[in-house]
Order: C-alpha cells, then structure tokens, then sequence
DNA sequence: TGGCAGGGGTTGA
DNA sequence: TCAACCCCTGCC
C-alpha cells in the first residue's frame, strides 16, 4: 500500500495556494495545517504543503504530469495577466491577491459540483460534495472516499441523493448523472468541441444552464476565455464599470465581459470575483446593510 | 430561541 | 418573464 504513494517537490512562483484552493473553483480541499491542504486530484487524495518556493505534494498514484496538469504551475502568470484591461478594478483585484491561479479539475466531478451549486454558497458545496463522497463514493483509505461516478448516482434514487442536502438540485444530478450513462450527453466529446457547441453539448444536461456550462467550461476544459456571470459578477460589473445605470441584466453583463476581458477573460473573472467576495469591495446586499 | 428572508441557478409554463 | 424549487445561514 506504502509503495502506492508518491511525493514530488515542484518549485513554484506566482502561486497563491490559498486563494487558489478556497477561491470557489474547487470544492474538495481543506486546510488541515500550516500552509498544508488535503484533497483529490483525478480520484486520489492528494496532500500539498505551500514552502517558501516549492510545493511538496503526497498523493496516492500521483505522477507530475497529473499534478502539473491539476495545478497548471507551468501557465506563465504575467503574460497572462498583461491582457487583462488596464483599469482601476482590475489594478486592484490584481494587487490583492497576485497568484490567484485557474485550476484544472476533473470535468464530471465539476459539473457535478457546479449542479449543486445553484443558490448555494461555498461552503454548503463542499458540504454536499463531502456528503455525496460518504455516501457514494469508494473508501480508498480510512475515512477517504472518492468522488462517485455518474454511473453510480445514476443507479441510486433521487431520494438517496436528496438525503445528500442537495434538495431540488438532487432531480437535477440525477438526471444528469442518468444521461451521462445513457450516453446522451459526452463530456469526452467536449474536450474537442468549439467552445459554442461545447456549451451547447454541456446545457443538454438537466441542471446545467448558462452559468454552470461556462464554470465547466473554464475550471474543467481549460477555455479561459469564458467568464461566467452570476448574481455576484453581475452586481460587480454593475457597480465597477456602470455605477450611472440604475438597472443592469445579466446578459447586459454577458455582451460586456465578453468583449471587454479578453482571451483570457475567466482568468479576470476569478481575480475579481476573488477581491469582490473576500474583501467586500461592493456594497453589501439590501439583507446584509445596516 | 425561533421565525423569517434570501441566496454564486435552472426549469417550465 | 417569472414563480417554484430545498435547505442552510444569519439577522432580528
């Protein structure tokens, strides 16, 4: 069993693990010591401590290549990032929190966790992603189960995956996780796909709208360049960019972000969601003002 | 301590 | 375009 385990030392730079980890892309990973996370990476639990330099990774069945294509260490930060536009938000979200990363992640477990997400927060996605793991999932070590596959919800009920906090969005998974093993729906063929007719593929499946396709799209299959507009995004953009408008809808936002962030415009978004959530750069909701 | 409003979305009418 | 869908959290 020992000899199953792995441990890689990777030198990196420009790397907030932190906010990477915790900035609502993946839901799997917890802080559990100084500067070190546990969680999965392709069905393996998989522990990473931050050093000065360097990541020190142990996982099960972890090679570099997995891990590397995981973390995306080798993406060149600054180049990225001189597309971005040159304005006031996008100066400030950058100087809050310089080495915010995009991971690469599985792409059923994500869209699995991004069904669950509609008007959930964070940390009630982890929970159900935790709770589907325990109830589904395979115990790989002591108290560590894997992300289920979809032929495995498939084969549950609405009922048992309900009993998963997942309320109305358990039908959602269900069918989805059904189609998946019908064959109704390919998330192998969207790896290839243009990202128009990707997301087109993706929103075949129940529970899977705009949002959600586009945060696949951009945490699963790498398309950088889609930005995923939510209530949150919406009210920033609003608020950054057209303080004068007394209304703004979210296609309103959508037409904007897509021309305005450029070819990398979802890595802009998670710089800005990042400093908007984290910092409060917005005013507070009606519910949350004095 | 309990009631209540509202939340990072999608669906179906 | 809009109500309905679950359930958890935080406020009063």
């Amino acid at each position: 069993m020992v000899s199953e385990y792995t441990q890689l030392t990777q030198k990196v730079t420009d790397y907030d693990l932190a906010a990477t980890l915790s900035s609502g892309q993946a839901f799997c990973w917890d802080l559990t010591g100084p500067n070190e996370w546990r969680g999965w990476i392709a069905g393996n639990p998989v522990s990473v401590v931050r050093g000065s330099d360097c990541f020190r990774l142990t996982g099960r069945k972890l090679t570099r290549d997995v891990a590397a294509r995981y973390f995306q260490w080798d993406t060149d930060l600054a180049a990225l990032i001189k597309t971005f536009p040159q304005d006031e938000p996008m100066r400030q979200a950058l100087a809050y929190c310089p080495g915010l990363r995009l991971l690469r992640q599985d792409p059923w477990e994500t869209t699995a966790n991004f069904i669950c997400s509609a008007m959930k927060q964070i940390v009630q996605i982890k929970q159900i992603n935790r709770a589907l793991r325990q109830r589904f999932g395979k115990e790989v070590e002591p108290g560590q189960w894997s992300f289920p596959d979809w032929r495995t919800l498939a084969a549950a009920s609405e009922a048992d995956l309900r009993e998963c906090k997942l309320g109305f969005r358990a039908k959602h998974l269900f069918h989805a996780a059904w189609q998946l093993t019908a064959g109704e729906v390919s998330l192998e063929a969207v790896e290839s796909l243009p990202t128009p007719e990707a997301r087109k593929e993706l929103m075949k499946l129940r529970g899977v709208g705009e949002k959600v396709a586009s945060c696949i799209l951009l945490f699963a299959y790498g398309r950088q360049d889609v930005f995923p507009v939510d209530v949150w995004v919406r009210r920033a953009i609003h608020q950054l960019y057209f303080p004068k408008r007394r209304t703004f809808t979210e296609k309103q936002a959508r037409i904007f972000v897509a021309k305005y962030f450029g070819p990398y415009g979802g890595y802009a978004q998670q710089y800005l969601f990042h400093w908007i959530r984290t910092v409060g750069a917005l005013p507070p909701s009606p519910r949350l003002r004095g």
